[in-house]
DNA sequence: CTGAAAGCGCTTACAG
DNA sequence: CTGAAAGCGCTTACAG
């Protein structure tokens, strides 16, 4: 392979102007014969445009950037999946941003988005908001010439598109089964203080105490992150004070299969003993003992929508929320 | 906030030419009290580079891309989010391309690899490259300008850096344990045939045998991709063959988990009725029913090397292979 | 339908 | 230490 061919030796070759290679490129109309000989001249060479001088003269690059809370989570690493594999199919490049659940690195992307002159962002980190650094997101990004996207919080009061799950009504339809099924008390596991999504969630599970006058116990919810290690020590701490309880509703399966980990290591059965439901489906849950009760996700329809929004002109969405029902689905856990 | 400020805006403030801006910028020598005002005057306007500006002028985009083989794997996931940090801390983005296990993808990622004038891009997907593919992988990018990485494979005699695991001496040491505990017979899961990986995970339970002249039973290796579906119905079918076995070693901690849950759908007890030995050490292995015995992994480490090779000047690295050892996890399972 | 030319926003020899 | 100027590789009015 010879050295990088640029538009101009491919214009020589063709016997065009580059300005015509541009245009056969870009799918403008040229004379079929033109079109054809610098098909052939790009052939030949191998040429592949410079996507930053592309970049740069059109004023953006064709690249979308994606903030995930946590990679490492199921629903996350889903998420990321479609999203890369519907952005590729529209031509677009996905640049990945773990915030691992640092407030520090969402600043420093911040601080630095306007240098990559970005088609859009999409922001799928809703158990590490809170209020505060919304308000900053928000603010920084918001008037900032590109597209901007939430995912699983809503943003649209804020003036940002957003996609999200009825997480309260799901919540709230699986207390209410384990309520009907196994009785009070029920313990819920992941009330995360501060967090956006945590809040949402755990509403979900006020609601319905509060249909039925029951009176929120305190020491059966449990504040605890979205991974399995929580799980497992709420869990573990709560049976170690010697909580009575029926069932747990957990903010996520991964903190439902830690709380699954800790019952099993007290020699309780589930759900004989305890019942337990999560959210989100990630892929151990349909494999765990017993396999667990949870509620779906959608990644690919989100993917789909994300697509089709970052392609269009800035500005000419809405900034409206578009909410997706979860399916709630039954296992052996509950 | 005004219209985005360039170069040109930064220089007149600060009463100098743009190229003591850009020196400024790329820390060269400059007078103090030109460095002072020229910063001043980036933090009055808000200024920050064009980076297709600078991509295009300097040659190469400060973007390494990743090839992963598929993101839902816990081993990649970590691996993606441990490198991501590792290149932010140096100054590089991270370009995200799930390969899925499509060959067809590959080959539209090398396609247009060109078009990016890339830093580096790092192979991530040992289980997905067969002969073929590595071939023509190591032919397209070989010769182009940037870094080439690959993970868990090595390809150093094909002129490509790697950093990889010892699997072989890895999987004979836990077959080893396993024949010395349970006994005889051992099956091997997750076999698939004309993948690296699993070829050289799958001669580390060869040699065992060999060593100690038992046969192999080729109804007892089964070929299976390394996911969890793949792990459960493998032995799910095994077991309603009525084939015997003691324990069983994987080839990736998904596809034991897999194992676990048909085993405990035939009501067999682990480690008493068969034991479980994984690969990779995900996370829900340390919050399985029985906890899994598995193989570690370093992705800090990994990441590490790459951020580091990455900054170098190109060719100035042997291609040699770094090869790192797995600690081994002894848990529940056996 | 096509070409000559300007310009996107930087960096870097070159000269002083 | 600093500036004027060229040029990275494209795209796009503009004119024909």
């Amino acid at each position: 392979m010879k050295a990088k061919a640029g538009i101009l030796e491919v214009a020589r070759r063709a016997g065009v102007s580059t300005a015509s290679v541009s245009r056969v490129l870009s799918g403008q109309t040229v004379r079929e014969a033109t079109q054809a000989r610098v098909l052939a001249a790009i052939a030949d060479l191998g040429y592949q445009p410079n996507q930053m001088a592309q970049g740069l003269r059109r004023g953006r690059s064709a690249t979308v950037a994606l903030l995930v809370g946590d990679i490492e989570q199921g629903v996350y690493a889903s998420l990321t999946k479609e999203i890369q594999a519907a952005l590729e199919a529209v031509g677009l490049e996905l640049l990945l941003y773990n915030l691992g659940h640092s407030q520090e690195r969402l600043k420093q992307f911040l601080a630095r988005v306007d240098s990559m002159r970005l088609q859009g962002v999409v922001i799928a980190a809703s158990d590490m908001l809170t209020d505060d650094n919304i308000r900053m997101l928000v603010e920084k990004v918001n008037h900032h010439d590109l597209h901007v996207l939430s995912v699983g919080l809503s943003l649209d009061q804020f003036g940002i598109a957003s996609i999200n799950y009825d997480d309260r009504e799901s919540v709230a339809r699986s207390v209410r089964f384990l309520l009907d099924t196994y009785g009070w008390p029920i313990a819920y596991l992941g009330r995360i203080e501060g967090s956006a999504s945590g809040t949402q969630r755990f509403s979900g599970y006020e609601q319905v105490l509060a249909d039925e006058g029951i009176a929120i116990d305190r020491r059966l919810v449990w504040d605890a992150a979205y991974r399995y290690r929580a799980g497992f020590e709420s869990t573990d701490r709560a049976l170690r004070d010697g909580l009575l309880f029926r069932s747990i509703q957990a903010g996520s399966d991964e903190l439902a299969l830690g709380a699954i980990a800790a019952l099993h290591s007290h020699g309780k059965r589930i759900p004989e003993d305890v019942a337990v439901v999560g959210i989100g489906n990630v892929e151990p849950s349909a494999y765990s003992h017993p396999t667990l009760t949870t509620h779906g996700v959608y990644p690919d329809r989100i993917a789909k929508i994300i697509a089709k929004r970052m392609q269009g002109a800035i500005g000419a969405h809405a900034p409206e929320t578009v909410i997706l029902e979860r399916p709630f689905i039954q296992r052996a856990s509950a």
